[in-house]
DNA sequence: ACAATGATGTTATAATATAACGTTTTCGAG
DNA sequence: CTCGAAAACGTTATATTATAACATCATTGT
């Protein structure tokens, strides 16, 4: 979790502006909403989820079709991830720190969707890609998403 | 790809028929109709898109709903995997194997759909559980889906 | 033969995602 | 300042992936 309150919340806004700015684009009313929805739900959603979050927890009105729009935006603005392996969005755990980051891995839980952004050790991910050059592939990029269960969600069938 | 000719296809059917008998359910004639349509695609495709390579490259005429609880099915039985990154399905390379597997490592190639299954080192695995542990959960799989381009489908922006 | 179960057929609909095009807003060049 | 281009946003339509719910048919043990 990244913003717990609503001061919180407005810093990460605030740094999010002007990330974009460095890159040349602009963090819009829109935009800004959308990212605010994503951290208010703290945990990963879907597009259509997030449209509820937004409508039902924030007030703001906004289109499923804008919010891909603007999900793509925020992504391509590292500003949001989105996991592929349960199609849904969540805001990056870095928006404040100065630093470049290793490509995150994510530790998803299947079934509260909880998710953690971790660094695998760097040499863990080297042989990964070792093992992936090996086969005759390319990492596309060294992104990737684990499902796991968190600990406030016991995997199904553990013993006690 | 695991069946290069009709005649290889046969001895995975076969297989498979075994491999259901051994879990107490039966490789039915659908069943096997759709395990062939999967080893005909040679790389993942979706439901949707098995029921198209069915009913136009072997005949078979297959309702999507159908080809779902098939899939389903076939993946209980362990003779077909789900890919959640993609939404697709492909063929288990290991049909005709009688060892145990290690949980499969997927590479993916993002440009044709080609999946290679491969055994990532148990070492290597190892760490990125206790990396998972260490951040609070549990891996529910240790199924890795890596998302590559083959060498046949050179990376966008790749350099020369 | 028939009851129970498993397998398949059928219809409807939910959930996720993209395309295509129109309108509004922003903003720099003149 | 204002006009034209580009960016952002709105709107409608539709494609793609997936599940629910219930009907029918097939198989098998008794």
């Amino acid at each position: 979790m990244i913003a717990i309150n609503q001061q919180a919340t407005k810093r990460v806004l605030a740094q999010a502006q002007q990330q974009c700015l460095a890159l040349g684009s602009k963090l819009t009313t829109k935009r800004s909403q959308v990212l605010e929805g994503l951290l208010v739900a703290a945990k990963a959603v879907s597009a259509y989820e997030l449209t509820d979050v937004c409508r039902d927890k924030l007030g703001y009105d906004l289109l499923p079709m804008s919010v891909y729009r603007i999900l793509e935006f925020l992504e391509n603005n590292q500003l949001v991830h989105r996991l592929n392996t349960s199609n849904k969005y969540i805001a990056c755990s870095h928006i404040t720190c100065d630093h470049e980051h290793q490509p995150p891995q994510f530790l998803i839980c299947k079934t509260c969707d909880r998710v953690e952004e971790v660094e695998v050790p760097t040499p863990i991910m080297e042989s990964v890609a070792k093992a992936t050059r090996k086969a005759g592939f390319t990492l596309a990029s060294s992104h990737l998403e684990i499902e796991c269960y968190c600990n406030d969600c016991d995997a199904p069938g553990a013993a006690t």
